[in-house]
DNA sequence: TAGATCTTAATGGTCCTGCCATTCATTTGT
DNA sequence: ACAAATGAATGGCAGGACCATTAAGATCTA
């Protein structure tokens, strides 16, 4: 109890953050649970001895947060949002874009996830798993040998299976990570389906790795992840290579003039 | 884009929404740059035709979302901010926080990426972060064998031992994942300093890690690490051994009830 | 003149009151 | 039994008022 929060008496200029606060500490420690909802705004700012623009502010942060979801109408309300990935990534790609972080950084972390999922799910995964992971890599190698293959479907193949290889360390921190990287960035990996040159390798690559992994070989399995990486590099690298024109937004002016009005009621 | 959220076009009683999504796109692409500041409520709420008590919460959005930073009084108003990692780590860290994880999950994981951080900060790091590296696990160990330490002292040493790890990798990724870590979860190696028996042996080990960095040994700095975790693990093991009396919150009628008040003005 | 003090204007924080649009449960009508 | 109208609860928004804080300018004092 030494941090103790009562220490700062909700000093006045900042009641909405109280309220914000109390609210999430209830929703962290479980006092309400993911999908109740909370009392309506009217309710709420008669708890708390505070005006309903405090409370509507407070549920606004929340909702930026992700803790809530707000609905309209008759038994509408603030609802406890189930955890979600989203704003992590969300706030991550923010970062990197706003720094303009390369995204050679994000490869470079996911090699070095890959790698550790990878030996990690060679040693706990199941027979079956492994054995489902390689009929995917066939089915995503299929796909690609077609006549006109659905880019969209590809994207979402690989995608599910870099979640299931991660699912196969059987420690969900690894998967969430994934998620969250997947989510927040587009993967990069898209361009190597994109490219007609690269595809087929990468597919097969991907099969490799997990008859690599089907076998229990670790070795062999990280020289494919390997594979993969390099090819990437050198994808981007020749995409890179093509269209070098940085488009570096232009700036004329005061940009308030530029902003549309919002149409009032 | 088959899960396009533009299937609900800027309907009406969502203007607070287009507000700060506004705001948000011309921060975005830098016109507004950071350190400046955007006109105040009163101004935007002209500018915007909307009441005072959207903008209001399109800024407390923006703040939340570690965009805008808010100052009182006369020359005051919303300042946009430099981007920090620290928003990012806090939203992973929110949904770390909210999944309860198992701390044995946690820790495989932290073991993993400090592995990997280690190996590219031996690559990466110039010789003087090694040297602080170095000093400063000096002076955990210095403090440590001190007659009463100061153990929030030594607890926030130690943190920042570890981010400083992850900065040397030059890769922000890594940084964001370990904040997220150390902000989401107790950090679990508060145990190793608060046991008399493992704290001497923890902070001797950190230096000796650092050491390794420091002489750009890789595999000498990865079996203290290994060391590390070891030690971590049984000292875990021997406090559940001692008291495995869980406290699982009680939840007895109506939280709310619970709330302290806010007092009015 | 130089420093301290007071005044004032700008700004965010809060409160209030009222009204509208949406949504769902209920009632009513066919 | 089904459809349509009604009503109540709720979030969204408008506009006005006042307070607390802050920094710059004006004034006073030594």
């Amino acid at each position: 109890m030494k941090d103790n929060p009562m220490f700062a008496p909700a000093q006045v200029g900042r009641a909405g953050e109280d309220v914000a606060l109390q609210i999430e500490a209830a929703i962290m420690d479980g006092r309400v649970k993911p999908g109740e909802r909370l009392p309506s705004e009217r309710d709420l700012h008669v708890q708390f001895h505070t005006s309903r623009g405090v409370v509507r502010e407070a549920l606004r942060a929340l909702k930026q947060k992700g803790l809530v979801e707000v609905k309209k109408g008759a038994r509408g309300g603030a609802f406890v949002k189930e955890a979600e990935l989203h704003n992590a990534s969300e706030s991550l790609a923010l970062f990197l874009k706003l720094q303009r972080i390369s995204p050679q950084f994000l490869i470079e972390f996911r090699e070095s996830m890959d790698r550790t999922i990878t030996t990690l799910a060679i040693a706990r995964a199941g027979d079956e798993e492994k054995q489902l992971l390689l009929e995917e890599t066939i089915l995503l190698e299929t796909l690609l040998n077609e006549e006109d293959p659905d880019m969209e479907t590809v994207h979402e193949l690989d995608r599910k299976l870099n979640i299931r290889l991660a699912q196969m360390t059987k420690n969900p921190v690894f998967e969430w990570i994934m998620r969250a990287v997947q989510l927040g960035l587009s993967s990069h990996d898209d361009v190597l389906y994109d490219d007609a040159g690269y595809r087929k390798r990468t597919a097969s690559n991907w099969r490799e790795t997990a008859q690599g992994i089907a076998d229990g070989e670790p070795f062999r399995a990280l020289s494919h992840i390997g594979y993969h990486y390099v090819m990437l590099q050198k994808c981007i690298a020749e995409k890179a290579g093509q269209a070098s024109v940085q488009d570096t937004s232009v700036q004329d002016g005061d940009f308030w003039e530029s902003m549309p009005d919002i149409p009032g009621p």
